[in-house]
DNA sequence: CATGAATGAGAATTCATTCAT
DNA sequence: TATGAATGAATTCTCATTCAT
């Protein structure tokens, strides 16, 4: 494709991880995809491992960065809340296939090169719970155990790549509306 | 261990695969956790692929035949959802494991075998689609969007063997409860 | 050729790596010297590099044994050190490809298996070594450096492997003699 | 280093080839020992077997160039075989890595590269025996096989390398010394 | 039922060498 | 002279599955 070799071979290992999944997906079919022999791959890579720790490294750094900002910002909780869903369900949607490879194949990491995906996500989470607590001490939320609601809110978010088809009509505004409904007000007509 | 073999090979299975995921689970690595030869193994599995399928198939199975249950009682939708969600907790944490393989290790299945499982699947999402569209007939439940929302009520469920750990003080109630009151009445103190 | 497997490839292994040297003969190669599939020889092997260390392991084993049975006998020092030399070449000479292995590609093992040979060797210059001080000590021997005797005979000796052809006409007792001769009265006429 | 890139590169190679031996050593690692990329070493060598062999062709070449000037000296052959041992050992001590390569690996070169090695360490096989045959010729030396007694005594002095520790103690002096006297004298107290 | 030998396809990775720039 | 991208062949090792005994 492009001239920029290294991230053509990330474009098509995100692409072949997603579709067939990490370990179905041989360097071979990588290197095909990309146009080059399989040994010329080890110029740009360290290793099929590496590849995907790099894929998932990047994939959650952007839902870490932009939701700091989130909530770093100087906005009331309940917004920080529908514009973290709202991010989260849009950064996943437009970058679908690294959001699953992320969410799905970063199992197949060892167990050093797992956790360090292991602790960004932990970071995210916390982040999530974060904005929790500040509702509750400012009195906008009831949340009597924030890190479990924090909890429900990232597999509620977490689970869109699983269903998503981009040949549906949802859009992410429309899935962000009525999560953030749902988060906020819930389900009852009178509570 | 016990002198049902066929169900000691599953419980190995569903061990090994929790613990290394189904590809980095060789069938050498079976047969020695249950006491056999590789080669003994195939006198009670077809395939390592149809041993992953049959696990996965007893997982969802339990998961919808009590939601079934659930859905068919005479009581009303807020208290199908709050058992609904109890069940969905308590078997995912009395299985683990099980519940583990079912939703990270189902996709290493070839497309057909995947297609069984992806069925029962969309089964369990309707049976929840279904409770929300009952409570919005009778006005308990304000609920635009019945699918999105069993969508979201899903995604959380499904998240909690990505974090529960036997080892924490956390009872299936405790976190059922929370994630109850979490969809009914939502995060706003005054909505 | 027989039905032991084990030692079938472990001839095929010493025959090639004899001819053609550790690195240069593939497992490739000794699986068709031995007639079975390239994967077909991982049954009987750990690895092609424990297939050398247990070659290795072999050859010094039989020297040490042999040379501790000659140093703990009952005779002079002076008929000690014939027969070890007698021993040494006897067994280098039998056992040529072994002991051409032995000596010439077990530097090609990793550092760690490397040690378990070097431990071995060491141990058969210690055996020398101490021949030369009994027989310094009770006056047969005039050896004012025993090691460095030790060493510039264990030399002279592990040299034969390179030169020794089978189809020559020397046996091991004339190579034997003549080392004898050399080492117990020297070139000199008249000393 | 230095500005001479051809001798930099040999140096860099000895060393590696001593550390690691030929086949474990990268042209890679050359390259960066040296501090060049791995196409710009070959505007300077042939092929990795090349430079194998040139510094296998130096290192039997100064041997063979010294003992052959020993052995034209008019003194008697006694003093020749004292003059030879400590040139040997003299030239192994402070050319250790070079003659370890020469002796350890240039049994990686091929068939007919081997060759031209083999061809010089003949030589210099010849002229030891040379050496014996001269004293045995003048009534120096009683030597029954004198190329036996040669191959012995190059044995002897080609096993240094295999133990010499420069950290050690011992002067190559002091080995050849006790080499001498073994060899001329023997190790019989009244022969 | 159980074994374990055998298969054969396929995996990731390395590496000496070439060559256009 | 120097680079570094590209090659393509080779290498070790793994593994699910079969089958004769």
């Amino acid at each position: 494709m492009g001239a920029n070799r290294q991230a053509d071979i990330a474009l098509a290992a995100v692409k072949l991880f997603e579709q067939k999944g990490y370990h179905a997906t041989s360097v071979q079919d990588i290197a095909d995809e990309v146009g080059l022999q399989k040994g010329s791959l080890y110029h740009y890579i360290h290793s099929k491992e590496d590849l995907l720790l790099q894929i998932a490294h990047q994939a959650i750094s952007e839902f870490n960065d932009k939701l700091e900002r989130i909530l770093a910002s100087d906005i009331p909780a309940r917004e920080k809340l529908t514009l973290g869903i709202q991010n989260h369900i849009t950064v996943s949607i437009s970058n679908l296939q690294t959001t699953t490879v992320l969410l799905r194949e970063a199992f197949s990491l060892g167990e050093h090169q797992h956790q360090v995906i292991q602790d960004q996500t932990d970071r995210y989470l916390d982040l999530w719970t974060q904005i929790l607590i500040e509702g509750q001490k400012n009195g906008e939320f009831t949340v009597p155990q924030p890190k479990l609601a924090a909890l429900a809110l990232l597999g509620a978010c977490n689970w869109v790549y699983r269903w998503y088809k981009s040949s549906g009509k949802l859009t992410a505004e429309e899935i962000s509306s009525v999560f953030s409904d749902l988060f906020l007000k819930g389900l009852l007509q009178n509570p």
